[in-house]
DNA sequence: GGCTTAACATGAGTCATCCTCAGGTTAGCG
DNA sequence: CGCTAACCTGAGGATGACTCATGTTAAGCC
């Protein structure tokens, strides 16, 4: 493993050289761009590194002196949209502060919603969660680690946003413990509202957070 | 598409050949084997058709005999699965008719769970559900739909297991629906619980039923 | 400007993998 | 034995991930 050190948290895992003059930070913003639109295209399997250094007009060389493989690549993409989120879920919940679970519930699933309706490639990708794409070569297990770490750093977010919410009984790694849960089970449900309906089927998203209040009642008050 | 007419529900889409003679009969069965076993192995990603020719000891040109592409190949396994979780529910649930909604989730987690712990592959594959291997490449989106019908096939499968159960003011359809947004949550929450133990982590499992207790307790009564 | 050195950029080429298909083998039959 | 049809086989074509030798630019120094 001679991954250069970087924080996980930011998940520069698999960076081989971080853009350092403007030139090449644009290269690498356009890089991610591109990754993400052919994802919607193509879907992950169709990817090609090829595909996307001739769209991004980069040579092929280029994307892999910023990026040690394709797996890096589509991790850093996941990475970002991680920020994305928990940028937006730190605004809104900073904005209208939530009085109960439904609100939190309802506030988090409609930012993941418009999130797979706008972003490029976040349909496909997710935060790389949930997916079976990862942990298969021995090589990309780190990618399997960052997947982990990036739905528990959700959850841990989400319990410092609304930790007067915490039931007084249930300690606070049993929330962050069933926040993660409640993650990965409102990921897979979304993933099948988009499945037949491109804008998410509205009957799923619904029973989604239904499911989301069921659970947490559990642990939240409110 | 020049798929062979065949059943949908029987798995069997993109199938090329279906063995006719004893010895074909083993060969199909023992390359579907040796699949599982690699994937345990070396993952998805990991998976090459060479690999599963040479270890079944068949010339690759037989496997592509049976299987249109390497998903058919693991398609065809992912039915397999799928056809012996329904037979060990089938089973469970004849021998001990479940009282409330504690006994439906208490049973079927737990034959999933022994699935994962004994069954070749399975802990990798699943039954092709929730996955992002599928989506990808177009030529593979009967992969897709064939995932979305096993889960549907399996909460169907749930819904008439056990009638007695459903609260009298829910439709049928809506308690189909409950079940497969529950069969898909809890999929994506044990495959958490097994990513960190390869037994599966107890207090995620427990977290799992109680996912689904508390969701389907609003669909079934007792 | 010249000279040296280091960092960066490039894309033709290497290697692994999926899958095909022309040719070979076997089996059935008169 | 000759003929046909079904079945089997693995060398090789096509594609795509990734490398690395070579070319280019920038930086420091006199």
């Amino acid at each position: 493993m001679e991954t250069t050190t970087e924080s996980a948290a930011s998940g520069a895992a698999g960076l081989r050289r971080r853009p350092m003059q403007r030139r090449s930070a644009e290269r690498y913003e356009r890089i991610l761009n591109v990754c993400a639109e052919l994802l919607d295209e193509v879907g992950f399997a169709g990817l090609t590194t090829t595909a996307v250094a001739k769209r991004a007009e980069v040579p092929i060389g280029t994307v892999y002196q910023f990026f040690a493989d394709k797996s890096a690549l589509v991790h850093a993409l996941a990475a970002r949209n991680l920020q994305n989120f928990l940028d937006r879920l730190v605004r809104r919940y900073g904005e209208t502060p939530p009085g109960s679970v439904e609100d939190v519930v309802d506030i988090a699933i409609d930012e993941f919603v418009d999130m797979r309706r706008t972003l490029p490639g976040f349909g496909v990708l997710d935060f790389g969660a949930g997916s079976k794409w990862s942990e298969a070569d021995p090589r990309d297990l780190y990618l399997l680690d960052d997947s982990v770490e990036n739905n528990t750093a959700v959850a841990r977010r989400l319990r410092t946003l609304t930790p007067f919410l915490a039931s007084s009984d249930a300690g606070e790694d049993q929330v962050e413990l069933a926040l993660r849960v409640a993650m990965e089970a409102a990921d897979a449900v979304l993933q099948l509202a988009f499945r037949s309906d491109p804008d998410g089927d509205a009957g799923l998203i619904a029973e989604c957070k239904k499911l989301l209040v069921a659970y947490l009642g559990q642990y939240y008050v409110g």
